[in-house]
DNA sequence: ACCCTTGCTTCCAACGTTATACAAGACGGA
DNA sequence: TCCGTCTTGTATAACGTTGGAAGCAAGGGT
């Protein structure tokens, strides 16, 4: 049996909305009444019902996430991420994962569970321009991860561009020079990968090092398989490049494994880097040289700017697009093994 | 400005009720005044309000899930096997973690977000039996993972023993009899990693081997660091296991880094196998045997438990204790990398 | 023609909470 | 003494939804 305000407010002898008034530390109560009334709190074990604070208040303290693929590591860690950032404000996180479907996103956008979540925080791969535009859903909603869009909402990513231009530079100051873009996928100019291939063409250009279209390697997705597939096929072409600089770990991870299994030694005949810096990368047998995105800001970042906009009332301020950092991670892929160690 | 079921009403010129019918397709509706009712709906874009609903019927579609750490990709894809399992059956999750503290565990099971989700599942790590008996809220609780208590509530688990029995088995199998157990923790008997750890007595004992116990190896945790930092420490204090069954994939992996650290080859010097058969394991320079837990029947079970016992209003049936499959996934780590691949 | 049934719709109340308006008393200043 | 102001508590009305009862036609049996 439940007990609600008003069994605590027959018990304590008071009114309902002094009850209330106790328990959201209203502040002209005497104290001898607040203690009568939280003496009656303890002894019925009385809890608040969210459910009709919502109702009444409008607000549910749930916001959203939806990523394309738990499974991924990287995905997995900012999840992680995220859930702690929302409880530093009280918020709870409901999470769905969209398989990287276009249809699922679209469906995440236009109401994830309608109207229990206060707002959401997207990582959109295959969702369109206009699919966003055309949400009508008023929650906020905050966008993160590589693609870009130019609309009316908040997008926190690191700078692409920039991170993968210091993966590759990294590599040409090895002296490496065919270096291989293991992550392309589909044709658009608006692919996911696209700022990081741009970014691999950009370094390549600013050190007169000319881009071999030969070595901009497709994947079929995102994991540790792809990654492997798209190696093997990369090799089996003929092609020799003396370095990689994969999408994300978990191709730079499946490549590398390719690279083993054909005798090809990293990083003396192939050097690789990777881009998320997840901790499987830090204990193969060979570590992985990655870019490591500042999760935890991008976490709160997102987070913050669902409270802010939630607080501000409406469209108070304008489209934010946010930066956190991110950083090289020099391991043995590149590096090789340190003797001392 | 929202629009609730009194806007469509209004515009459909009927009475509240009737769209409320229409929503939740109650049979005695003219296809006349069905029609009607859902032009006003989409001419209104009308959704309804799951909190209300809620707090008239009592249930939220949502079930929270809380595992120890969503960084460690065995909850990761448990957690997404969940959120399939959950949508299946109309139901959202809601995500928390507990970082493996008593303290959070014990949050979680006394009303996660108090009283908006409809059921619990929870995979404890510290929890004690009698915080679990102490436990007011009476949201269904299932819990999953290798601890068991003596408790009213359902348990979805693999047979821990049987399955590290199984993984001991065929280290023996292979010829190997200084197996080290990498993965206890604590003096309890009711440490996490409890029943694992009878299964490794267990099987040597049936086979006639002495178990030695300065192989039974403890960790500070349950990531590769402390996989790696327990593997290390054994070997320091001078011990040659020719093989190690590890408490779970991620341990395996931090031992099998320290052993090529240190010149250990494997499965040559030492055959390894670890637990949960995580994607990570298949892609290593090194792949691992490793025991399988069926994940997907995992999360299948335990929401259909909560779905169950939601629909049977309250302790219709007994409690149950659920084993799911598991199977032995035979690779590189104990069988040496095949020619052929 | 009457009543009874059946099918469809409406009205009302309730879920547990908080906002608003207001009442009752206390207090200080003129 | 009286009036305004401040403090503290109460009564009532919402928030959006659904269950149950009641209303109201239309149709069939007698």
């Amino acid at each position: 049996m439940r007990v609600s305000l008003k069994d605590v407010a027959a018990h304590a002898g008071v009114s309902v909305k002094t009850v209330s008034n106790v328990v959201n530390k209203y502040q002209h109560v005497t104290p001898a009444t607040r203690e009568k009334v939280q003496r009656a709190i303890d002894a019925l074990g009385y809890r608040p019902n969210l459910t009709a604070r919502h109702l009444r208040k409008g607000r549910t303290g749930i916001i959203a996430l939806a990523v394309p693929e738990l499974g991924n590591p990287y995905f997995a860690e900012l999840a992680g991420a995220v859930v702690d950032a929302a409880a530093a404000h009280d918020y709870t996180v409901l999470l769905d994962h969209t398989q990287g479907s276009r249809e699922r996103e679209l469906l995440v956008t236009q109401g994830f569970r309608a109207r229990v979540i206060d707002g959401l925080i997207l990582n959109p791969l295959e969702l369109e321009a206009e699919d966003l535009a055309a949400r009508t859903d008023d929650a906020p909603l905050v966008l993160i991860g590589e693609r870009r869009y130019d609309l009316p909402h908040d997008h926190i990513a690191i700078d692409n561009i920039a991170a993968a231009r210091t993966a590759v530079r990294h590599l040409l100051d090895l002296g490496r020079r065919r270096i291989a873009f293991l992550g392309a996928r589909g044709d658009r100019p608006s692919q996911p990968s696209h700022l990081r291939l741009l970014g691999w063409q950009a370094e390549l250009a600013a050190s007169g090092v000319t881009a071999d279209e030969a070595l901009v390697a497709p994947v079929e997705g995102w994991d540790r398989a792809d990654g492997a597939a798209g190696m093997a096929a990369l090799l089996d072409a003929g092609h020799r490049p003396d370095a990689v600089f994969a999408y994300n770990d978990l191709i730079a991870i499946g490549a590398m494994r390719v690279m083993s299994e054909r005798g090809l030694r990293v990083p003396e005949d192939v050097a690789v880097v990777g881009f998320d810096d997840l901790t499987e990368g830090r204990y193969g047998a060979v570590t992985l040289t990655t870019v490591a995105p500042d999760k935890q800001a991008i976490a709160r970042l997102a987070v913050e700017s669902i409270v802010e906009r939630l607080a501000g009332e409406g469209g108070v301020g304008a489209t934010r697009r946010l930066h956190p950092g991110f950083a090289l991670m020099e391991r043995e892929s590149t590096l090789g093994r340190r003797p001392a160690n």
